[in-house]
RNA sequence: GGGGCGGUAGCUCAGCCGGUUAGAGCAGGGGACUCAUAAUCCCUGGGUCGCGGGUUCGAGUCCCGCCCGCCCUACCA
């Protein structure tokens, strides 16, 4: 049975380069579930884009001298060339600064304020007297007036740990060019948080056994002290505030969380009309039996779990003050939200400041991606904290892809191809051939499973024990001892062959590139399971900018496939790069202090 | 301050609602084999499951307290 699947992709910040913790969190994960899921015969949509507003890129684009939108065209155009080095196979992965999304992002607004919950308030905020934008509390520091302390932000003391008021830091000043930051009234938007805390709770009560817990506790967690939160700021870079009396202020602006999340819907939308039919996204969104999975670090849970399902809600009037859905109709809910926790690096926190960093783009010129998504596929972030080390990463690599996985394939061909040059017969097959046979297409429903429950350590680990046992298959039977019965040593390889098949198989969501080359190795023709591209698209009249997409229709799908006999084989290459154990000291020297 | 996660063999980690002698991979030690990127296969070592209480016939697995590490606290995934 064919569902509609939407993978939802966590916005990656275009304030720089992306780091391989990023893609541990959101990228890799949703590319592994992405690509399972098409296998399984699902429609899935999935999409995502760069998140170009707000106070920090700002803040990056005056330090590198640049405009807010120049600096955000940068590393749109960096991060979008790393995921698809990556093999993120999105649908569409596009931008917040487009028409599009700034006519969406207006939409929700407006459908929350016709239905009553957004409302004005007058604040004190905190401005840079020199630029006139709102200054964020983390950008205020000074002294604590509880402890002391010289260094306290203006949310929070480090020092003694209590949360503060901006207003009550003994000489403030900001972080960002060492002025006194002014205090002032200023009128903004407020979302009504608290009108969905009964409903909120009841949808997440409702998903109890389903998500993972430590996001559901989270997410239940924060409905006891729901207040009501800020959706505009004073800053002229972002979306503009669609009521009349707003739309001109050029200080008036949506603020970036808020217009952030809204990209899932307005990324889905664009895809509809690139895809030539404007309202096929609507059967991700308003199909009651689509489901949705929304991808993230651990840090964005709070976003995805309480305030997007608070504008859907709003937007679909479902709110304490009811209300009707706005012009693009009700709206789905996430069926569900997989958080990642964090990678650290070499037992610190990645820090780009403190060049304890390895970015996307730094360790693709170096290494293959399948290692990379190897790595993260079984010793990722999944379910706790873990530690990216390069030992352990040249263990794996080397130990796991290149001498388990690798050699299985490669012994594999080559001694059908020096023996046979094709795909030999399958003949009077023993237990041992029909035991290890079964093994392997039995591994196909256990793998699935893990991956649609996005366990990907599970999965990975559960295609590999078949691995092993091909391996140990090929000890016990010997092929190579047996001399004078060629059609023994047909049958032992024609196996081994069919067992190399199905793990390329199973491995092909989280190895999609080696997938594919075993795919052709063994003679397949036409393309296995495809890759992303980068295509330069126009704005209607506008710019043009850069979009992953790509055509994913491959013959890639989640069952055996009897390989035949007769395929001309050649001598295979290696499939992975055996990794020098120098290169370990060499990244470890490239780390800061 | 509030909240979340974690502390299991040298290393990285599995161990859902409590149940017989606590597991995997890697590293270490011994052996076999040679088809393969000296890869593979077999055997092997043994950790008071952070600490202290409690519940129970029985706790790594539930409850309480404490210690340590990481994270979130409204945008650094």
């Amino acid at each position: 049975m064919s569902q509609h699947i939407l993978t939802a992709v966590a916005w990656p910040y275009a304030n720089g380069p992306r780091h391989i913790g990023h893609v541990s969190g959101f990228g890799v994960p949703s590319d592994i579930f992405s690509r399972y899921q098409r296998m399984a015969g699902n429609k899935v949509l999935m999409v995502s884009g760069t998140d170009e507003h707000g106070t920090p890129i700002q803040v990056q684009a005056d330090k590198e001298g640049l405009t807010a939108r120049e600096l955000a065209d940068r590393y749109n155009r960096v991060i979008a060339e790393d995921l698809r080095a990556l093999g993120l196979s999105y649908d569409l992965f596009t931008r917040t600064t487009t028409g599009n999304h700034y006519a969406v992002a207006q939409e929700i607004f407006k459908g929350l304020h016709a239905n009553g919950y957004i409302f004005p308030k007058t604040t004190m905020g905190a401005i840079s007297p020199s630029t006139g934008r709102t200054l964020p509390d983390r950008y205020i520091e000074g002294t604590c007036p509880i402890c002391g302390f010289d260094g306290a932000r203006g949310d929070q003391c480090d020092n003694c740990g209590n949360q503060l008021d901006p207003v009550q830091l003994i000489n403030p000043v900001s972080r960002i060019n060492g002025e006194k930051p002014v205090f002032v009234e200023t009128e903004h938007f407020m979302l009504d948080l608290p009108a969905f805390a009964e409903v909120l709770a009841t949808w997440l009560r409702s998903k109890q056994g389903d998500w993972r817990p430590n996001v559901l506790k989270f997410a239940l967690n924060l409905l006891g002290d729901l207040q009501p939160r800020a959706i505009t700021r004073d800053l002229d870079w972002g979306v503009p505030i669609p009521l009349d009396g707003w739309r001109d202020q050029p200080n008036k602006r949506l603020y970036v969380w808020f217009d952030a999340v809204i990209g899932y819907l307005s990324a889905s939308i664009e895809w509809a009309r690139r895809s030539g039919d404007p309202e096929a996204w609507r059967r991700w969104w308003q199909n009651p039996d689509a489901r949705s999975y929304y991808f993230m670090g651990k840090d964005n849970i709070v976003f995805h779990a309480e305030i997007w399902p608070a504008l859907l809600l709003g937007y679909n009037g479902q709110g304490a003050s009811d209300g009707t859905p706005g012009a693009l109709g009700a709206l789905n809910l996430p069926s569900e939200v997989v958080s990642s926790e964090f990678l650290t690096m070499e037992g610190r926190k990645f820090s780009s400041s403190r060049q304890v960093v390895i970015y996307v783009r730094d360790f693709l010129s170096r290494y293959d991606a399948d290692a990379l998504r190897y790595y993260i596929a079984v010793a990722g972030p999944e379910s706790q904290d873990t530690d990216f080390t390069w030992s352990e990463f040249l263990n794996r690599n080397n130990g796991e892809l290149v001498a388990a996985w690798g050699n299985l394939v490669n012994r594999s061909i080559s001694m059908a191809a020096k023996n046979f040059g094709a795909v030999p017969e399958g003949r009077d097959l023993t237990d041992a051939d029909r035991a290890l046979l079964e093994r392997s297409r039995a591994a196909f429903p256990v793998v699935g499973a893990e991956l649609a429950r996005s366990r990907f350590k599970n999965a990975t680990t559960e295609a590999f024990d078949v691995i092993r046992e091909a391996n140990r298959y090929l000890a016990d039977q010997e092929p190579w001892k047996i001399k004078d019965d060629p059609e023994r040593v047909g049958s032992i390889l024609h196996v081994a062959l069919q067992v190399v098949d199905d793990a390329k198989t199973l491995l092909t969501p989280v190895l999609p590139s080696s997938s594919n080359k075993i795919h052709a190795m063994l003679g397949g023709t036409g393309v296995w399971s495809g890759m992303p591209e980068v295509r330069e698209v126009d704005e209607e009249g506008g710019r043009s900018y850069p979009i992953i997409t790509g055509s994913y229709e491959g013959q890639a799908r989640w069952e055996s496939v009897p390989i035949r006999p007769g395929v001309p084989l050649s001598p295979p290459t290696p499939l992975f790069t055996k990794l020098d154990p120098k290169i370990v000291k060499e990244e470890l020297s490239r780390l800061g202090e």
